[in-house]
RNA sequence: CGCGGGGUGGAGCAGUCUGGUAGCUCGUCAGGCUCAUAACCUGAAGGUCAGAGGUUCAAAUCCUCUCCCCGCAA
């Protein structure tokens, strides 16, 4: 079977893995173009080119996929199958009639729900207490062909965007495995989503992240999980951002205080007080800094108990 | 050649503007105290202040260049 694969982000990698390792290997790899200026001159690759590179895979890379040249050269490759996976770009509806049998998404949700580019994040954000993931076979809009697919998994107390993409990641490389060789063996089942469900789970800005200390603790904890990574939540301290990368809602009332306020400075962390009881921040890293723990802030910037973040 | 911040004992910071004994909170080690402690007390070790030049009687501090790290913006 010849596989064309799509993927950029790191999400890609394991599923990407895990179709060489069972024979699989994709006759070609499409990944985004590098990201234009990084602070200097550098250009970066995307994850997937990285590691196609070290592998020695054919790449793609095309500054529009949905061009004609993009367009002739994947025609030449005649491949029976696409695979998409954290590609991170539209395929046109032209693109996706090319593979002799169909195109498939790896989607880190449980579709219909969290349809879009950011699933994992917000299902964090909201406090889901479980999310999967699922092999789609891709139609013209996004996220809204038949499941072939899907697993459910649960969302621990203490899972990050960071820990849940990973998780997914696995999984999800298995799932897909079991999708092709269903493909392979011509025995696929494709379920048809419920349009009435479908949510959309936009892409996340780099506002999203910023804290509003008036929102209850809980809240403030399931940003801080579901922006880990990207876009990361940010507050500012004495005049300076400051991201918030590790926090949890301390359970308790935290009556008395002001959204902001700090509540208390031990060795356990900084408690911070919420609209609604507060959250123990454990990791933080303050503007030009690298990634501090919360001990580490106390020892070197003193915070007093009357101190506060503010949202600017 | 996008903008900005930073590099000071093992960690996190102050000191730099206004040159003049290397400082703070921790950690480490030794000893003490305590029923006990991420507690407390006493003491100790540990730094060519990122690197190279320059100015000066004297440079962490002022000037020039280099390397590395981070944020923003993309």
């Amino acid at each position: 079977m010849k596989i064309v694969f799509f993927g950029s982000s790191k999400f890609a990698l394991k599923p990407l893995a895990g179709l060489i390792k069972a024979g699989f290997a994709p006759v070609c790899v499409v990944t985004q173009p590098d990201k234009h200026k990084a602070r200097g001159m550098r250009a970066a690759g995307t994850a997937v080119k990285e590691e196609s590179l070290r592998l020695g895979m054919r790449i793609l890379q095309p500054e529009n996929i949905n061009d004609a040249a993009s367009f002739n050269f994947l025609k030449g490759l005649s491949a029976d199958l696409f695979v998409v996976a954290a590609y991170g770009l539209m395929l046109s509806e032209q693109i996706l009639s090319l593979p002799g049998i169909m195109a498939i998404n790896l989607h880190p949700s449980l579709l219909p729900k969290y349809r879009g580019a950011a699933p994992l994040n917000w299902a964090l954000i909201n406090g889901d207490k479980s999310t999967g993931v699922c092999v789609v076979r891709m139609v013209a809009r996004m996220d809204a062909g038949p499941v072939l697919r899907s697993i459910e998994r649960d969302i621990p107390e203490c899972e990050d965007a960071i820990s849940l993409g990973e998780r997914l990641s696995a999984a999800g490389a298995e799932l897909l495995l079991e999708a092709i060789k269903d493909i392979e063996k011509g025995v696929w089942k494709e379920i048809p989503q419920k349009e009435e469900e479908a949510t959309f789970a936009r892409l996340l800005k780099k506002e999203d992240g910023r804290i509003d200390w008036n929102k209850p603790a809980f809240s403030i904890q399931n940003l801080v999980r579901g922006c880990a990574g990207w876009p990361g939540t940010f507050s500012y301290f004495r005049g300076k951002t400051i991201k918030i990368n590790k926090a949890v809602d301390t359970g308790s009332k935290a009556e008395g205080f002001s959204p902001g306020e700090i509540i208390s400075v031990d060795e356990k962390g900084l408690e911070i007080a919420c609209g609604r009881g507060s959250i123990r921040v454990m990791a933080l890293q303050p503007e030009s800094k690298k990634e501090m723990t919360a001990r580490e802030f106390i020892n070197g910037y003193k915070p007093l108990r009357e101190e506060r973040f503010t949202a600017c």
